[in-house]
DNA sequence: TTAAAAGTTGACCAGCTGGTCAATATATTT
DNA sequence: AAATATATTGACCAGCTGGTCAACTTTTAA
């Protein structure tokens, strides 16, 4: 629902009645309607974490992005209600995740440093990481954000096999970019 | 505001003040909140008026996708609500936006047909035209929607050279996943 | 000058919203 | 069995929301 209408759009009565249950029952788990969205915000963060976590300067940098590019497009597929609360959220200037800024830009330097240490060993060719790791948030989430627009320009819901071909360009295209040649696997 | 907190979250008593006006004025000039969110999107789509809508078959597609990526960067560092805004209504199920998706839905398939075109002359290596299409608004976009998330991550806001770079970094990606070299100009 | 049209505004309202609360029911512990 | 804690719920409310309207002022046309 959030990622529908946003949190400013979203009735807690629609939410008691997609469970079943009276408004103040809704009230009395979460005391408010803040205090809800937020247990969501916590609740899609936990489906952030990714292979790309854990690579390290001696991992093969076609390999890491390449299953990190698979990761994000399977999570565009399979939740993209996750993606949007999250867009939605941050177009709006991210007020609700503050707590996130620090965390997140100490997780976002650590990564873009194993980047520029693939870099450096000469594994990759010289890219900035920064825009390398935009480019991979935007084009995979696209496809969850932007679901209802895809759609209508392919006159249809994007199947299962577009998907497939569609992570299969990316991969290609955003490796390519940096030098490299994707995995066989 | 609209880009801001969406249609729902949106007041017309706070866009009145915004201009220094009675809410009554504002309602008198727009017949209702709802007609003055269209104008608001019919004012935006102005904006996507592009190089690219009268590219054709003879054309050079490295000049003209490299002309597309930059003008669309530029839109995201200068009007980066108009970007939100239709992000937020997209998102949203672009329910407000219906009588764009037969007339879009044209103009995407011949941008496709276009390229396509550019590939059977063997002007660049095949790729799914749709795919790259997406590519290049997500990756643009993503600079305007997701800007308090980049600024966060980059611990304060992108300068304008940050902007060339990114602009730079894009182009050639892009324009290197389908064979093509970034002209020189 | 005058009449009509267009623009401006404060006051007002019905309906909805998040949230409270007291009454009641169900589980759990002693 | 009694007492306590937890859960469920309908009724209710203050405050806000989009939108209306009648009174009034300014601009335009005759």
């Amino acid at each position: 629902m959030f990622a529908q209408v946003g949190f400013a759009g979203t009735r807690v009565q629609s939410i008691a009645d997609d469970c079943g249950l009276p408004k103040a029952n809704v009230l009395y788990y979460f005391k408010s309607k803040e205090a809800l969205y937020q247990a969501v915000l916590n609740q899609i963060l936990t489906l952030w974490n990714s292979v790309f976590d854990k690579a390290d300067t001696h991992d093969d940098p076609a390999q890491v992005l390449s299953d990190y590019i698979k990761e994000k497009m399977q999570l565009s597929l399979e939740r993209p209600e996750a993606s949007r609360v999250f867009a939605l959220e941050i177009i709006s200037g991210a007020e609700k995740l503050p707590f996130l800024s620090n965390e997140l830009a100490q997780w976002f330097e650590s990564r873009t440093a194993v980047i520029q240490s693939w870099i450096d060993q000469g594994k990759m060719q010289p890219v900035n990481p920064k825009f390398l790791l935009f480019q991979i948030w935007a084009s995979t989430q696209h496809y969850a954000d932007f679901g209802a627009q895809i759609a209508g320009l392919n006159r249809g819901e994007l199947s299962e096999s577009d998907y497939q071909q569609a992570t299969e360009y990316l991969i290609k295209s955003i490796l390519g970019g940096c030098g490299l040649t994707p995995p066989l696997d």
